[in-house]
DNA sequence: CTGAAAGCGCTTACAG
DNA sequence: CTGAAAGCGCTTACAG
């Protein structure tokens, strides 16, 4: 790889001159700008990135940390993020955590350790790990996690309103005896999305019965096995409103293997939004989340940050709002 | 951010003796190094990436190009390839392309100047394009692209091989005229399946019809629209082998709103295996791709040149076996 | 076993 | 408008 000594050589300018007529920084005579510009072409010179690095101590790059990129719901994250960045020429790291704190927190050093300028981290994380991160003053921003007492930037949408939403359309479709599985217990969503859920219930004066309410993992076989659960109940309920689309999926097939016609005998409602939705027969009612934009939106409030002087306390939150999507899981005639 | 200057001055000892403690080179006195080791301790101390890059011109980060990461195929193998990578201590960058040469070119360009110690190219790459990349003589694999007569390493399956194992399950069931959507013209995994196909009506005495074939772009709207031009057809097939698994999941749509019992009326086998084909009902057959392997396998290839002297011209490549999945879409009974 | 010095490829004042 | 010099934070011979 040639360097800027080779071009200036070639060229017969200094290096600072070179680097003025790279950096368009200074004044350069026409002249020789053009004979620097010649040698770089010449040489086919690009400047060593991590040379610059090492003096501005930015990288131009991100770090993105989510639990599982082989779960529907982030490879929109990632290619919102990705092609967010790549507006302004920033590259982005990415790296899986499985929602285990222990490889979130070493993910998150060895990107710190490479200088990345920023980090972006989706998933289920508690606040007191949370603080864990911030201490670093490291340019933050975190998805899909509710940080109301936290001073962090975050993205995320209102979680407890789209579960009172999928409630609400499951009371109004007439629904009688409805059941939730929730998410995990760390999870600020899955807890948002369950008190949403006694919302509705309790602004339809519904009785609360917690032997319907089942918890799982976001993962499409807890859904399946939390669904077994509530239909091997004496009492089993004729919907449920399921905490996101991956277990939805899971109840559904609990659901057919057990001969229950959807949306008939059982009415099915999930959270997200995923493309598989639209796929699966019958096509999942549930309520969409802006993933795209979550990433989007995630990524502006990252490179403002990064933008901004160090030890400035900026931060950004914004909360957008889910959408009620009406398919066929939850579409029963009314009595 | 504490500098080794830090260190020293904090343990009393020299910059020298600090990097030897740091990497374990050289000899150092028990007693210093203990010095050592409490004062990157207290200094909370981490070595400055950048200027390690600098001194040995490597990044310890690895390029991923990908067409697009919401594409269903493309989770997997990004998994599979930041796993392994992780193993080794690399990280991983990641691009989509959309398949346009001119993106895939501008991010392998970027990737190079950021010094990334080598690059994973997936996706529909025409040979000559390849040829641009690997004169930087940068270490590169690519992932399912058909490489036979060039020097370069990569990991695919044996697409011709799977094409007619999909074809000869399909006569097998009985079905007599059978259709193929295949992908781009440019991809030579869509040529080598197309070729599969031809092979199995070949052995099997069964007539080529040119109007039975139909291309598709991958995607999932593609795979709808040639299905519904086939059955358009006033002959039209009873059964079709799709490309992959997304456009197979557009041909199903077409054939059920066209109320089409599948797989009795119409018999359709995907390609790929991606998670997708065990959600939808029917539950699609398909040909399985190693698609784990496929990245663990590029990864470990890439690390593999990595670690060789430049200039050496190793390359490795692989040809993975695909494996026949019978689900329901293709189970009819037997006539 | 340890330290001083050179150098990786750049940018940034500073002087002219 | 241009060049010499210092320095970013490290590693690597080299000398002791």
């Amino acid at each position: 790889m040639a360097t800027m000594k080779d071009v200036a050589r070639l060229s017969g300018a200094s290096i600072s001159t070179v680097s003025r007529v790279i950096n368009k920084s200074g004044y350069v005579n026409k002249e020789t700008e053009d004979r620097v510009l010649a040698a770089i072409k010449k040489l086919n010179y690009s400047p060593n990135h991590a040379a610059r690095s090492l003096l501005s101590g930015e990288t131009q790059t991100i770090g993105l940390i989510l639990p599982d990129i082989t779960n529907p719901f982030f490879p929109a994250i990632a290619r919102a993020i990705e092609d967010t960045a790549q507006k302004d020429k920033y590259n982005v790291i990415f790296c899986n955590s499985d929602n285990d704190i222990l490889k979130v927190s070493k993910h998150f050093k060895s990107l710190k350790e490479k200088s990345v300028d920023g980090i972006i981290i989706a998933g289920e994380i508690k606040q007191n790990h949370i603080h864990e991160f911030i201490e670093d003053n490291l340019p933050l921003v975190m998805i899909d996690v509710n940080t109301d007492s936290i001073p962090v930037s975050s993205v995320r949408t209102d979680n407890r309103f789209g579960g009172k939403l999928a409630t609400d359309h499951l009371i109004e479709q007439g629904y009688t005896r409805i059941a939730h599985i929730r998410g995990p217990l760390d999870s600020s969503s899955a807890e948002d999305r369950y008190k949403g859920f006694k919302d509705s219930l309790e602004q339809h004066h519904i009785n609360y019965d917690p032997t319907l309410i089942q918890i799982g993992d976001f993962r499409i076989e807890s859904g399946y096995n939390a669904m077994l659960r509530l239909l091997a109940l004496s009492d089993r309920p004729d919907a449920v409103f399921v905490s996101n689309d991956l277990m939805a999926l899971g109840a559904m097939e609990a659901a057919s293997e057990a001969n229950l016609h959807i949306p008939t005998q059982v009415g099915i409602i999930g959270y997200d939004d995923i493309p598989l939705t639209k796929v699966v027969n019958p096509k999942l009612s549930t309520i969409q989340q802006p993933i795209y934009e979550l990433g989007i939106r995630a990524t502006e409030f990252l490179l403002k940050t990064i933008g901004k002087n160090k030890g400035d306390n900026h931060y950004f939150t914004e909360v957008m709002k889910p959408l009620l999507i009406v398919r066929e899981t939850t579409t029963r005639e009314k009595r």
